[in-house]
DNA sequence: TAGTTACGGCCAGTGCC
DNA sequence: GCACTGGCCGTAA
C-alpha cells in the first residue's frame, strides 16, 4: 500500500477508447497511474431497454444490464456499458435523437470512484508505476499529506514586444535568476545568450528541482502563457511536465482571455485564485497591495507615486539595459513575495485540505458543483438511486433568500449582536433538508417525516447531506482544537457551499423546494427569535438572515452586556432544543452565539427618508483595555467605489460623534483643505467595468464615460486599448466631467466632491443628531 | 473548469408639467 | 424643473 496524493488527472483520447492518467505524489516519489480501456456507462430506464437495444443496434462491445438502482421517480434502470468514450457519446446522442431518456450522472464511473476513494480511503489499480512495467498498485490516499516541493516563478519581459528579459524562481533550496545578456555568473544570476537559451536553462532547472507545485501571480495567464507562446514561436518543446511531458492548454468558454493549463504530474497554484478560494478579499489583488497588506512590504519598483502609468514598465526596460543586477533583484523579490504570501496565509495546506475534502485537484478554481457531485453521488448510489441529469428539474426555479428585518434607525448606546452559527448548514442538519430524504419521505409514514416548505417533506432517518455536514462539522471542531486553521477554513467553505449549489440549475440535484425549505425555515427561526427576545423585555432593532441586533437602551459595560447576551442565547438555544424535540422528535443543531457588544451603535436611515436602512450600520467596540474600534458594514468606508476622501472623512467624523466630541470644526477644515487643493490625492474614484465598453447601451455611467473618452485618446495617439471587460477604471471628476487619471486635462471639480462625497456622508449621521452639513457650513459662511 | 438572494445609492434617461 | 424607473456596482449574509 503506497500512501499517495492526487496531483492531476486527464482523459487521453485514443483511437479506440480512452486512457485515464492519474499523476500522484507518493511517499516513494512521483507516481503515474494509467488506466486503459476504461469502461464507461450511462443509465436508461429498464422499461426503455428494448428500445435502447434497437436504437443502438450495431454498436460494438456494448452491454445492457439491469441494475439494482432506480431514478428519483422510482423507475428501475439499466446500465449501458461501453469500452470507448467516443462510442458512448455517440450512443448518447443517438438515444437523445430517438427521444429515449438517458441519465449521465456517472458517465465516468471510474473517475468518480477514484475521486471518492481519494477523499476517504484506499484504491486498488493496475498501473504503470514510474513508467515501467504494469504493477498492481494499492494506493492509500485519505490520510496521506505530502511534502511538496514548490517553485515560485516570475518572468520579466518587454511590455510592448513581449521580448523575454529574465526568469526568476525561488524554491526551498535554490533562488535563481536566468537573464538574457552578458555578465558574470554570480551564483544568483546566470546569463544566457537569447530567449531560446533562457527557456532551455529554465526547463533544465525545472527537471532538476522537480517541483510538485508552481506558484506565482497570475502565473497561468501571464507567465506560463508567455513562456508557452515563446516556446511555440521558437519551435522548442516546453517540457516542464513530469517525465518531460508537455503542458496542455484549454481556453475558457466564458472568457477568451482566460486559459487553463494542465502540466502532467504538477500543480499550478495562482496566488490570486488561491487567495480568493480561501475567501481572502482585497480592494486590489495587485501583488504590490496584497503584499503590503499581508506582509507589510511591497515590490522593489513602485509605480503608485508616479503619474506616468507606464513608469514601471519603462523602468524595467531601463534596468534590463542598464542595471541588470537591479532588475534581477526585483524579479527575484516578486517570487519571494508570492512565496511569503503563500506561507503567511498557509495557502498550500489550505489547497491540500480542500482537495482532500472534495476530490478535486488542488489547482481547480471554483468547482462547488463538482465537489458536491463527488461527495454526494456515491452515497446516493449506495442507497439505490441514480441522480437526475442537469436541467431535468422543471419546478419553480428560485426560492426566497434570507429574511432582512426593517431596522429602527438612530444613534444609541449598547447594542448586542446575536447570531446563529452556520445557520444554513445547521438547518440542513436539523430538518434533514436533502434531495434523497425528500424522495424517501414520499413513501414514508407521518412519524418518519419532517415537514419542509413548498410541499416538500424529509425523511427523519433516510438522508445523506445532513450526515455529510455532521461529519464535516465534527472534523472542523477537531481541526480547531488542533489549531489547523487551513483545514477548518476549507471545511467551512465547503459546508457553506451546499446551500448555494442546491440553488443553482447547474447542479443536477437542484430543486427550489430544498432551498425554500432552508431559507423559509430561516425566516421562521429569526421571527421566533425576535419574539423570544421581546418576551424578555428587550427591543430588537434589526436582523439579517441569521442575526438579531438587541438594544439595551443606554450604555452598559462589557461585563453586564455580555451577561445579558449569554442569558438570551441560553434561553433561545434551550427553546429550540425543547420545542423541536417536542414537535418533531428531532435534535436541534441550531446554535445561537453572542457575537458582539457595540458600546455605541448607529443605524442610518435611507437617504432622504425616515425609514431605517438595511445592510448598512456602524458600531463601536471597546474592549475596555484601550482598544476602541469602529466596525463599518455596507457604509461608504467599506465601499471601494467611494473616494479615499469620503472614507477618511466618514471614519474621523464617526469617531468624533461616537466620542461626543466637537465635529463642526473638523468638517469645515476638510472642506477648506479640499478647496485649497490639499486633498487632491484622495479624490480618485475606482470602479470596475463589468461589461465591455460597447455593451453600455441603456445608460453610460461616469466610469464608463471616462473610459470611453480615454480610449478615444489612445486611438488618436495610436496606443493600445487599455480598458477591457472587468478592468478597473480610476478616474477623477473635473469641471469637464469624469476623466481617467492618465487622460485628465481639466481642473478638479471641488464642488462635486463636497456635494457628492462629503455632504451625503455628513448628513447621514448628522441628521440623527439634529444637525446637517448645511447647518455646519452655513455657520462657516457667517464667520466670514 | 456553472454556489445563492437581498439591498442601497448613484446616475442616466424619460415622461410630465 | 421634478418625480420616477431601471441600469449598474458593490456589498451583507
Amino acid at each position: 500500500m503506497i500512501p499517495a496524493f492526487l496531483l492531476t488527472r486527464q482523459w487521453v483520447d485514443e483511437r479506440d477508447g480512452v486512457r485515464l492518467d492519474f499523476w500522484l505524489t507518493s511517499a516513494q516519489g512521483p507516481l503515474a497511474v494509467s488506466i486503459h480501456q476504461q469502461q464507461s456507462l450511462f443509465f436508461v430506464r429498464q422499461a426503455d431497454a428494448d428500445a435502447v437495444a434497437e436504437s443502438l443496434a450495431g454498436v460494438r462491445n456494448l452491454a445492457i444490464k439491469p441494475l439494482e438502482l432506480k431514478t428519483f421517480r422510482q423507475e428501475p434502470v439499466s446500465g449501458v456499458y461501453f469500452d470507448s468514450q467516443q462510442r458512448l457519446y455517440r450512443a448518447r446522442d443517438r438515444l437523445k435523437h430517438d427521444g429515449i431518456a438517458c441519465f449521465e450522472a456517472d458517465i465516468r464511473p471510474t473517475e468518480r470512484f477514484l475521486c471518492e476513494r481519494f477523499i476517504t480511503a484506499s484504491i486498488d489499480v493496475d498501473a504503470d508505476y514510474n513508467g515501467e512495467a504494469l504493477h498492481n498498485v494499492r494506493l492509500q490516499a485519505g490520510d496521506y499529506i505530502p511534502q511538496f516541493e514548490v517553485m515560485s516563478l516570475d518572468i520579466e519581459s518587454d511590455y510592448e514586444s513581449n521580448a523575454l528579459y529574465s526568469i526568476a524562481f525561488v524554491s526551498s533550496q535554490i533562488r535563481r535568476v536566468i537573464m538574457i545578456g552578458q555578465g558574470e555568473d554570480t551564483g544568483l544570476i546566470e546569463y544566457v545568450a537569447d530567449e531560446r537559451a533562457l527557456l532551455q536553462r529554465w526547463i533544465e532547472w525545472v527537471a532538476r528541482i522537480d517541483p510538485d507545485i508552481f506558484i506565482g501571480w497570475n502565473v497561468v495567464n501571464f507567465d506560463l502563457r508567455l513562456l508557452q507562446q515563446k516556446s511555440h514561436a521558437l519551435g522548442q518543446a516546453l517540457a516542464i511536465g513530469r517525465s518531460g511531458s508537455l503542458p496542455q492548454w484549454r481556453q475558457s468558454q466564458a472568457d477568451s482571455n482566460q486559459h487553463f493549463v494542465l502540466i502532467p504530474g504538477r500543480v499550478v497554484l495562482d496566488g490570486i485564485d488561491t487567495l480568493r478560494a480561501a475567501t481572502f478579499n482585497f480592494a486590489s489583488f495587485a501583488l504590490e497591495s496584497v503584499a503590503q497588506e499581508l506582509l507589510g512590504r511591497g515590490k522593489l519598483i513602485h509605480d503608485s507615486s508616479h503619474s506616468d502609468p507606464l513608469y514601471k514598465a519603462k523602468e524595467i526596460r531601463r534596468q534590463f539595459h542598464e542595471e541588470k543586477q537591479t532588475l534581477a533583484d526585483y524579479n527575484l523579490e516578486d517570487c519571494q513575495l508570492v512565496w511569503d504570501i503563500f506561507e503567511h496565509s498557509d495557502l498550500i495546506n489550505f489547497s491540500i485540505e480542500r482537495a482532500r475534502l472534495t476530490g478535486l485537484e488542488m489547482d481547480r478554481a471554483g468547482g462547488s458543483v463538482a465537489a458536491f457531485d463527488n461527495l454526494y453521488l456515491p452515497r446516493l448510489h449506495r442507497r439505490g438511486y441514480i441522480a437526475p441529469n442537469i436541467g431535468d428539474y422543471s419546478g419553480e426555479l428560485s426560492a426566497p433568500g434570507g429574511y432582512v428585518m426593517d431596522s429602527r434607525p438612530g444613534l444609541q448606546g449598547s447594542v448586542l449582536v446575536l447570531d446563529y452559527k452556520s445557520l444554513y448548514p445547521s438547518i440542513i442538519r436539523t430538518f434533514r433538508v436533502d434531495p434523497y430524504a425528500r424522495i424517501a419521505a414520499t413513501t414514508a409514514g407521518e412519524d418518519d417525516r419532517i415537514p419542509g416548505y413548498d410541499g416538500a417533506s424529509f425523511h427523519k432517518t433516510e438522508h445523506i447531506l445532513p450526515q455529510i455536514i455532521e461529519n464535516l462539522w465534527a472534523a472542523r471542531d477537531q481541526a480547531k482544537r488542533d489549531g489547523n486553521s487551513a483545514l477548518s477554513q476549507a471545511i467551512k467553505i465547503i459546508m457553506n457551499s451546499f446551500y448555494g449549489v442546491l440553488g443553482t440549475a447547474g447542479c443536477r440535484l437542484h430543486d427550489s423546494r430544498l432551498t425554500a425549505s432552508i431559507t423559509k425555515r430561516g425566516h421562521d427561526i429569526i421571527i421566533q427569535t425576535v419574539k423570544l427576545i421581546e418576551d424578555q423585555g428587550y427591543e430588537v432593532i434589526y436582523g439579517d438572515t441569521d442575526s438579531v441586533f438587541v438594544s439595551l437602551h443606554g450604555q452598559q459595560d462589557n461585563a453586564s452586556a455580555s451577561a445579558i447576551g449569554k442569558r438570551l442565547v441560553e434561553i433561545i438555544n434551550a427553546y429550540w432544543r425543547d420545542s423541536l424535540q417536542r414537535e418533531h422528535g428531532i435534535e436541534s443543531c441550531l446554535e445561537m452565539e453572542f457575537e458582539t457588544h457595540f458600546k455605541q451603535f448607529f443605524m442610518p436611515t435611507m437617504r432622504g427618508s425616515e425609514q431605517g436602512s438595511k445592510k448598512r450600520y456602524a458600531g463601536l467596540i471597546d474592549d475596555e483595555q484601550g482598544n476602541r474600534n469602529i466596525v463599518y458594514k455596507g457604509l461608504e468606508t467599506v465601499r471601494t467605489d467611494w473616494t479615499e476622501l469620503a472614507r477618511q472623512f466618514q471614519q474621523t467624523l464617526y469617531r468624533l460623534i461616537f466620542d461626543g466630541e466637537e465635529y463642526r470644526n473638523y468638517i469645515r477644515q476638510v472642506v477648506a483643505d479640499l478647496y485649497a487643493g490639499k486633498l487632491d490625492e484622495q479624490l480618485v474614484y475606482r470602479k470596475r467595468l463589468r461589461k465591455k465598453l460597447s455593451e453600455y447601451r441603456k445608460n453610460i455611467p461616469p466610469h464608463a464615460q471616462a473610459a470611453i473618452k480615454a480610449e478615444a485618446e489612445f486611438r488618436q495617439k495610436h496606443e493600445p486599448s487599455r480598458y477591457r471587460n472587468k478592468s478597473w477604471i480610476e478616474y477623477v471628476m473635473t469641471v469637464a466631467g469624469a476623466q481617467t487619471l492618465e487622460c485628465q486635462h481639466d481642473r478638479l471639480d471641488y464642488e462635486h466632491y463636497v456635494d457628492k462625497q462629503l455632504t451625503p456622508i455628513a448628513d447621514t449621521i448628522l441628521n440623527a443628531i439634529g444637525s446637517s452639513m448645511a447647518a455646519v457650513t452655513d455657520q462657516q459662511q457667517d464667520l466670514f
